[in-house]
DNA sequence: GCGACAG
DNA sequence: ATCTTGTCGC
């Protein structure tokens, strides 16, 4: 496990990172169909906090495309670097994130993040937001269509709905299990939504959540419970 | 102006 | 995200 400090220039305030928000999404790349579902690796990223102790811990969980079995895993503990706030969540959950993805001991591949990408007020989400400072493929699995509309889809698995904004298409409400409420997916960077979706599918052999986001979400739980009991949190007692 | 709002 | 026990069901 590592630890990660807030980044030099981190925005301090909502409007420096909407601005960033801003500059940014002129580099995402919207035009690649991104790796084949089923190959490679593939790699589940999430985040735990304790804003208590303003603690924050992340954890970067790489899988086998093709067998869904854990090749490699890292963790990253650190301050929290911003508050929450809706349509800026990445400037919370990314710096940590980073630390994570840096520890890992070989490429992450395809990363899976754990809510949006183009699906967000000015088009620039989480998983936009990790894809252009990391230059891989990103794309993002909500769980709450957050302040889009949808239709719901029919009730069989693979069954989508278009995830809208207004009259855009941002991404797709994707039923993962039969009679199940459907997640929320919608392209990072250097994906498809076609292939986005693909995968997310790939991914949920049996759950609603793709077992990326299943495994780092256990494993960031972890991390920060070991760091709230770790041995420089009880002398504070 | 007020409320809603990914995690 | 997080606070939180038992409980119904495959």
């Amino acid at each position: 496990m590592t630890t990660v400090d807030i980044p030099a220039g981190w925005p301090a305030t909502e409007e420096q990172a909407r601005a960033v928000q801003d500059e940014l999404r002129a580099k995402t790349v919207l035009d690649e169909p991104g790796p084949p579902p089923g190959t490679g690796r593939v790699t589940g990223v999430d985040v735990a906090y304790d804003d208590e102790r303003d603690i924050v811990a992340a954890a970067a969980v790489v899988l086998d495309a093709a067998t869904l079995e854990v090749v490699a895993e890292a963790t990253a503990v650190g301050r929290v670097s911003f508050p929450y706030v809706p349509g800026l969540l990445a400037f919370r959950e990314i710096p940590a994130v980073l630390a994570a993805l840096d520890a890992l001991p070989c490429p992450p591949g395809l990363v899976v993040c754990d809510g949006y990408g183009r699906a967000h007020p000015r088009r620039f989400g989480l998983a936009s937001h990790l894809g252009v400072l990391t230059g891989l493929p990103t794309l993002g699995v909500a769980k709450n269509p957050f302040t889009f509309t949808y239709d719901d889809p029919e009730a069989r698995r693979g069954a989508w709905t278009p995830l809208l904004a207004g009259p855009e298409e941002v991404g797709r409400a994707l039923r993962t299990r039969a009679g199940v409420k459907p997640v929320f997916v919608s392209v990072g960077h250097r994906v498809s939504l076609d292939n986005a979706c693909a995968h997310t599918l790939a991914l949920t052999p049996a759950y609603r959540l793709p077992e990326t986001t299943r495994r780092a979400d256990a494993l960031c739980r972890r991390a920060l419970r070991a760091a709230t009991t770790g041995p420089e949190v009880r002398e504070a007692y």
